[in-house]
Order: C-alpha cells, then structure tokens, then sequence
DNA sequence: GCATGCGCACGCT
DNA sequence: AGCGTGCGCATGC
C-alpha cells in the first residue's frame, strides 16, 4: 500500500503538471516532488509504482511516452472513453490484484483521449501473460491495425518499475497475444471479469484496465464483443428493462430505441451498482444480448423482446393486436403464427446484414412520406409499387403513414392486401378498412387485390388462410412476360415471403422483365410473382442473383452481379449508386434494376421483415 | 536553471 | 465544435 503522504503528492503532482499542460512523466514528477517535499525521487519512483498498482495513478504510454494520470480524474473526465473502454474485455489485473479495489480512489476505468491514444493504462499488476488486461481479441486487433506499439504499450508497474512499457501486442513479450495460450487467458480473464461484475468492485474498476485499449482504430464489432463479457449483470437489467419497456409500449408506441433504454436503466443504475451507466454501454451490452438471444433488434435498430416484436409497436404482438382489433379478425391467428415462425428464420437470415439495412432505410425514410401523397399515387405498377411497398415501411420506421393506427398497417395491408394470401371477405374488409384509414393506395391495392382474388378458385382461396400457400420449390416461377424464376432460387420461405408476394405482385408488378411488365405496371391486371417474393434474397447466392437479373431480362447485367460476386446479401446492402456505377453497366439498366428490382427487393424484404419483427 | 503559464496543434468524439 | 493532451515558447523567480 502506498503511502498516504506520497499518494497525496504524487497526485497532486500530477495534476500540478497537467493543468500547466506539461507532460506528467516520471521525470517530472520526482522532480516536482522532490522540490516541493523534498522527496527522494527514487522513493517518488517506488510510490508512484506502487499507485499505479492501485490503480490510483494510471500510467499511460501517449505518444510513444509514458504519462501518468490521476485515475479518480482521469475517470471523471472521460466517461465517454470509459464507456467504450468498458466495452473491452476486464483486465485481468483487476483479479490478481486484490489490493487494486481499492475502491475508493480508484476509478480507474476512465480514460481520457490521451489514455485512448495511449492504449493502456496499466492496471496491470501482473506482467505475466495471464494476467495482462489484453485479450487475444484485442491484441489481434491492434496487430491488425498495423500501428500497435505506440498504442499498445501497456504500463506494467509490476515489471521493473514504472517506466517499463509492456506491449499487450507481445512486442515486449508481456502479453504475448499470439501465444496459444492467448484465447484461454482471454477465456479466464472473462471469467474473472465476470466474477467482478457480481462482486464487490465497481465496474469502472473492473473496466479499468481494458478501457485504455479504448483504441480508435478498434472496429465497433470488436468492441462490442468485448464489451459483452463486462455486462453480465448489466445485461440481465437490459433485459428487464426491454421487457418492461416493452410492456409499457405494447399500446402501439414505437420500437424500443437506445435512448429510451438508456432512459429507463438510468433511473435504476444507482441502485444496481452505482456505476455510471452510458450510451455507449448499454448499447454494448444491447448488442451482447441481442447475440444471446435474449433480446431482439429491428431492421431500424429499435430494440425488443424476442417474443414481442419491436415492443409491440410493428411486430407480431402488434399484427395480433392489431387483428384482434379488427372487425373481421379471423384470420388473425394464422397470421401470429405465421409470423412468430418466420421471426425466427428471417430474423437469423437477415440478422447480419441487419444494421447496414436499418441505415439503408432510414436513408430512405423520407421518401415513402412522399410517396404516400395522393398525388404520387399512379395507376402505373410502378408508382403504386413504390407507394405500397413504403407503406409498411414507413409504418415501421414510425412514421404517421395511415392516420395514428399506423401501428397496424404495416402488418395488416401487407396480409389483407395479397392477392395470394387473400382468402376471405373479412381479409377484403379488413383491407378496405386500411383502405379508408390510409387512403388512395390502399383502395388501389385493395382493387388489385379484388381483381386478383377472383382469380383465385375457391380452394386456392381456402388455401390461403392457411398462410402456406405453396408453391412448387422445383418449379420455374413464372413472372410476368414469361420470365420464370430460375429453380435455383429457393423457395423454402415462401411461407414468410407471402406478405412480400402480396405485396409485389399486387403493389409492386415490377419483376418480371424490364420491358412490357414495366409498361403495363398494374393496368395490364396481370398480377406478376415477382422473383423477389417468391424466396427470401437474403437467401440468394451470386448464381441465384445473377439468374434473377437474367430473369428479369438483364442477362448482360447479370453478368456484372456475377461478376461482383454480388449475392443476395450483398444485394440487399446495394445502394443506388453501386448499381449505377458498381457494376460497370449501362445506365439504362443500371437504372431499371434499381428501381424495379433491388429497390423493391430492398424494401419489401425490410418490410417483411419489420411486418414480422 | 527551473518553474510556470499558455498558445497552438493534434487527435478523438 | 468541444475536449483532453502536451509541445514549445515566453516569462518570472
């Protein structure tokens, strides 16, 4: 333990040297003190050493030189840094150390721009391997970044003295990361840190020595990764809160979003741990649970439970809701059902391309707000694609499409208003209905999804309810103009992608190919499978998508997708320009498969998937 | 010579 | 834009 006396100058020392914006490095420190209290700098040495042990002072290697901070101020200051730096794996310093909780001045987990840069703050008693606060993941990570020394140089008090640097990296072979031994350490640091997270110290603490890594250059993915291990209880109180969010939005509010979160754990962080608990945090530990399971995230990254789809707000719970409310809600449970299966298929599927997708859309939220304008409204299949297909979107995106019951749209239109799910005259009522509360487009579709209807026989129309419409896996679909989708595309969701084919061959009719299809839009009455229903393009593999597009009439250009090895993944991810200039095709067609073909996969994926989340 | 103050640049959020 | 850090220079003792 340190000497009260020289923690005190040590201390102030340090921010003597700070606040007159000089380097608080060993040197100046011993010197200082030794001026002002006549201190033996070698002494100075060995106390400050033993400070950083615990954690009291933070050593710091910024800027390819070592510095030291004061942690309780260092931890003030930079809260944001902790919040990221707490997302890193626990230090395992913090586990041998008994001594370092020393709770009281301690807060060592903060870490200011400097700390950042300076990769490590050093915590780290023991210079061993095992106990090095790095995680394989992270060493891994910084060696990846190519710049890892400077940042990654890691005080080791315990090593000889405070000026020695130990690189997490294995430079300085303290923590060598790429050891075999590197994945088990992190394994029982983890542990360790988990250990923590129930026991006494506070999870600043417990951060402490991971937080320095807070490295700029860490990727987000990493860091959440990272982070996941620190929140165990943190999560379990994410997890109620959703819940309980939730259940306080059921009544149609929207999806659950990180600030609300945030909102409603900070009125219980006090008690929990009195660990400040940040944006960046939760948001860690939100990721951490969504991997788990345990709780669920939108296409628009609202947060829900995995039963209750978007907190009630757009999801299953809500299309339940929403049918119960319904007067001719008979079909209702077969959409439930429907639904909370498809959830979990689609939500798997689609998971990874999730985040991307949700920036997609809130790009291009603006635009169904003005596509939903009446004067927009076309009887050309194109317009009224692009309407219709918003719809749901923007429901989802909370927006006010249809009045102030936007809540159900979504789900609803999409059910009621496929020609191949239509089934009964409730379903045509209950479309009407939206209809009336949404307006021109929807009385469109609900006439497309008249006509369509009768031209169903009375079995197939049986059929529907059933949600399993089925359609042969081994046979071509035939699209408008003859165009068939290739067999190779997978039809085994087809369950989940009825929505998405009401939605298309009613609203959208653009498939098919570019050319009569996209004239005649929906006057031709034709109601088209499009390819984009018919399977789930998160499915798709580069042939799939390539024969897509050379079913659609773009042989050339199906061609190129192949060519940029563009799967259906990738071209759920496709932005305008991608298509237009990515792809080294012509304009024309550039255009065309944008507009008619990966916009309208684009979005009737995410409103399938939000319909269903 | 040393301590201190601070303008300014840099990097990060 | 705001903030933390610290180099480098000026100033004072």
């Amino acid at each position: 333990m340190s000497e009260p006396r020289y923690r005190e100058w040590i201390l102030e020392t340090i921010d003597s040297l700070r606040s007159r914006k000089a380097r608080p490095d060993l040197e100046r420190i011993c010197r200082m003190v030794r001026r002002r209290h006549g201190s033996d700098p070698d002494r100075t040495r060995a106390e400050l050493e033993k400070l950083i042990q615990e954690q009291t002072v933070l050593k710091v290697n910024y800027k390819g030189s070592v510095s030291y901070r004061n942690a309780a101020k260092v931890q003030r200051k930079c809260r944001r840094k902790v919040e990221q730096a707490g997302e890193r794996t626990k230090h395992a310093a913090f586990d041998n150390s008994g001594s370092s909780s020393n709770a009281k001045n301690d807060n060592i987990s903060a870490r200011s721009p400097a700390d950042l840069e300076a990769l490590e703050l050093t915590p780290c008693r023991d210079p061993s391997p095992s106990s090095c606060s790095r995680s394989a993941e992270e060493k891994r990570e910084e060696e990846d970044d190519g710049e890892e020394e400077e940042e990654a140089a890691v005080v080791s008090p315990a090593t000889g003295g405070i000026s020695s640097l130990t690189s997490c990296d294995g430079r300085n072979g303290s923590c060598d990361t790429s050891s075999p031994a590197a994945g088990r350490v992190e394994v029982e640091e983890t542990r360790s840190v988990l250990g923590h997270a129930s026991s006494d110290l506070p999870e600043p603490e417990r951060r402490t020595c991971t937080s320095a890594r807070n490295n700029k250059q860490h990727a987000p993915q990493l860091r959440a990764v990272k982070s996941s291990v620190k929140a165990v209880d943190l999560g379990d109180r994410l997890v109620a809160a959703v819940w309980s969010l939730s259940e306080r939005n059921s009544r149609g509010h929207a999806p659950l979003g990180l600030k609300e979160i945030l909102g409603y754990l900070g009125t219980q962080a006090a008690h929990a741990d009195g660990e400040k608990l940040t944006r960046h945090r939760v948001k860690v530990v939100l990721e951490r649970e969504i991997e788990k399971g345990r709780l669920r995230r939108t296409r628009l990254g609202h947060i829900t439970v995995p039963g209750r789809r978007w907190g009630g707000s757009t999801g299953a719970a809500k299309a339940s809701e929403a049918s119960a409310r319904l007067p001719a809600n008979t079909n209702s449970a077969p959409q439930d059902g429907r639904i909370s299966k498809q959830e979990n298929v689609k939500e798997e599927e689609s998971m990874e391309v999730e985040c991307k997708e949700a920036g997609k859309m809130d790009e291009e939220e603006p635009e169904p707000l003005t596509q939903l304008e009446p004067q927009n409204i076309k009887p050309e299949g194109e317009a009224e694609v692009k309407v219709h297909v918003h719809t749901p979107l923007s429901a989802g995106v909370e927006v006010k499409a249809c009045g102030g019951s936007v809540t159900d749209t979504p789900v609803i239109m999409e059910e009621e208003l496929q020609p191949s799910t239509l089934s009964s005259p409730s379903k045509l009522s209950s479309a009407h209905q939206e209809a009336e509360q949404c307006g021109t487009e929807v009385e469109m579709a609900v006439q497309g999804e008249s006509i369509h209807t009768e031209s169903l026989t009375q079995d197939q129309k049986e059929a529907i309810p059933d949600q399993v419409q089925t359609l042969t896996p081994d046979e071509p679909v035939v699209v408008s103009d003859g165009v068939t989708i290739p067999p190779s595309i997978t039809i085994k969701n087809y369950s989940v992608c009825k929505a998405e084919v009401g939605v298309s061959s009613c609203l959208l009719t653009p498939s098919a190919s570019p050319g009569a299809a996209e004239e005649r839009g929906m006057n031709g009455g034709v109601f088209v499978k499009s390819e984009s229903s018919i399977t789930n393009p998160v499915d798709w593999t580069v042939a799939d998508v390539a024969s897509y597009f050379t079913a659609a009439g773009f042989p050339e250009q199906a061609l190129a997708f192949r060519m940029q090895e563009i799967d259906g993944k990738s071209l759920l991810l496709m932005q305008r320009n991608d298509v237009l200039t990515g792809l080294s095709i012509r304009l024309g067609p550039a255009l065309k498969i944008y507009e008619r073909h990966v916009k309208v996969l684009q979005r009737t994926h995410f409103q399938d998937d939000e319909a269903f989340c």
